[in-house]
RNA sequence: GCUCCUGUCGUCUAGCGGUUUAGGACAUCGCCCUCUCACGGCGAAGAUCGCGGGUUCGAAUCCCGUCAGGAGUACCA
């Protein structure tokens, strides 16, 4: 049989990163059996649907990498994809009739003051919340066509058996058995008609051939109704996968006051694809000894349902960091430079940058401006800061002293090497040495140095090339002196030092 | 309250009854490389495998109990 997978998020608002990963591990899974992944939103709640959510989805899934091969975009041989529509055809009105007429649904007329009085009943007498059939289960066919004709507002219930053991098969976390008594019997169809998830997931499932269904473990407590559900319409159950969740560093749920949490955060913060998709994958799954970092191929090639951990795992921004400057190293600098330029450039991430640390975004805006004027000046400062920067977005503050006309000097560094004896005859001689030069190239600029040291008694280049450093670039950190020198330029160069002079004397 | 799930270094994890003085990675610290930072290399520290009982010649690995954390408990998904 070959494997059908599912990845069905609701439009409620913007992905998470955990459900993310979950529409991974169904790509990974997918691709590793030569199966097909399936996208389906499931937007049959009206009042929390959310405008242009859907287009999000498909941008965090695209961030990703995710690939699908039947969607509400791509179509495909089960369309619709989205639950409304599947509802206008009316497909799920046959199974819900053959669910009444068997006797496992039943409709429910209860107001919503009766159930919120039944749940406080619950809760004062410490008895298990829930709908566990109150008059309706077994009311009389005369009593419910009554309510019908009156045109009370109902809904439809799946009986779940008393008594009995309800079997889940999970496949990370095996048998579970659960008494049947404690699953009270949820609403299938709604007031308004519209089928809940627990219904409508089940039914497009199986009417979609879905073989194996990953999903949030928060879904393990509902996935008896699920089976019951299933059997009563006589189908076999797909293999259910329910992934742990995602924790923030503090232990709870990930959520907002963790910080980002929406997968196209991670993109405007400057995360490559390849970084977060191999980050979110390892939360939760491993493939076993001590592999790390991997390609997509790799991990669909390596993917395993029974690599997925039981326990849930926090997400560490830190290594995730550690991955993204792995990636970037990685890159070549022909891909690296417009890929930088790229993302600099584009307004959504200026913007995210603006509310986060308004310091970035104009570093961003300045290595644009840039480019437009000297694009190789550009590509040289992002090949020379590539091996120090965790992610796109700080290409911008790092390469920007090459592209300002005033440097700002560290206070610090400067206090170090001013008024220190050799410093203005240096700078003197340096200034001598580059005006008028068109270029220079790296190793010219490290023999005047190196000309200058032995020339004046120094034992180390440290005293030569940390005041130029200060001099040049107002730091006392960043990429090899001599590169960096030629990257500037002589006329760069000179208009520094010139200004050095005045700052160091 | 009720039900279910989970529990190996701070974090992600390897481990699937003996090859384990529990391995790797991130983070931390130190040394080396070196013009600084970073990269890279080497090394240190860090888990008596939640705890308590069993089973066994032998348990992180199997069983029971216990505690802690998490999830669900909607006409939301």
């Amino acid at each position: 049989m070959s494997v059908r997978v599912r990845y069905a998020p609701s439009p409620t608002g913007s992905p998470h990163v955990g459900n993310i990963r979950t529409a991974l591990f169904n790509h990974l899974f997918s691709r590793h059996h030569g199966g097909v992944n399936i996208v389906r939103i499931e937007d049959t709640d009206r009042s929390r649907y959310v405008e242009g959510c859907e287009e999000e989805i498909i941008e965090s899934l695209q961030y990703v990498g995710v690939e699908w091969q039947e969607g509400p975009d791509v179509g495909g041989p089960s369309a619709p994809y989205r639950q409304s529509e599947r509802k206008g055809t009316g497909l799920y009105q046959p199974i819900i009739d053959r669910l009444l007429s068997s006797g496992a649904a039943y409709w429910a007329f209860d107001t919503t003051e009766e159930l919120s009085e039944m749940r406080d009943y619950q809760q004062i007498n410490k008895q298990p919340i829930g709908y566990y059939g109150g008059v309706w289960r077994d009311a009389p066919s005369s009593k419910v066509e009554e309510a019908r004709a009156a045109g009370l507002p109902g809904v439809i219930r799946l009986k779940i058996p008393r008594d009995e053991t309800i079997v889940v098969d999970d496949a990370i976390r095996g048998r579970v058995e659960i008494a049947s008594n404690g699953v009270d019997d949820p609403v299938l169809i709604k007031a308004d008609g519209m089928p809940t998830y627990h219904f409508a997931a089940m039914v497009d499932d199986q009417l979609m051939g879905i073989t194996h269904v990953f999903r949030g473990e928060e879904w393990i407590s509902s996935a008896p109704k699920h089976v019951v559900l299933i059997k009563a319409l006589g189908w076999e159950p797909p293999v259910f996968v329910h992934v742990p969740v995602i924790k923030g560093k503090d232990g709870s749920k990930l959520s907002k006051r963790h910080g980002d949490t929406a997968c196209l955060d991670f993109r405007r913060a400057g995360f490559l694809t390849e970084a977060l998709a191999n980050f979110i994958a390892l939360i939760g799954w491993s493939p076993g000894g001590d592999r790390e970092l991997m390609t997509m191929d790799e991990m669909a090639g390596a993917f395993d349902i029974k690599g997925i951990q039981p326990s849930p795992g926090i997400f560490d921004i830190e290594k995730l960091s550690w991955m993204n400057g792995n990636y970037i190293r990685q890159k070549p600098i022909d891909e690296l430079a417009p890929m930088v330029r790229d993302y600099s450039f584009c307004s959504e991430n200026q913007a995210y940058w603006e509310t986060k640390n308004p310091a970035v975004a104009s570093a961003m805006r300045l290595l644009v401006g840039t480019w437009q004027k000297d694009p190789d000046l550009v590509k040289s400062a992002i090949g020379l800061e590539q091996e120090r920067v965790t992610s796109l977005a700080e290409f911008g503050t790092a390469c920007e002293f090459f592209f300002v006309d005033e440097v700002t000097f560290d206070p610090k560094a400067v206090e170090k090497w001013k008024g220190q004896e050799h410093v203005p005859k240096m700078l003197d001689a340096f200034l001598e040495f580059f005006s008028g030069k068109s270029s220079v190239s790296t190793s010219e600029c490290e023999s005047l140095l190196r000309q200058f040291q032995e020339a004046n008694g120094f034992d180390k280049l440290g005293p030569i090339v940390h005041p130029v450093r200060v001099a040049l670039s107002g730091k006392t950190v960043g990429p090899g002196l001599f590169e960096m020198m030629s990257v500037l330029g002589p006329e760069r160069i000179v208009r520094r030092l010139e200004r050095a002079k005045e700052v160091l004397a």
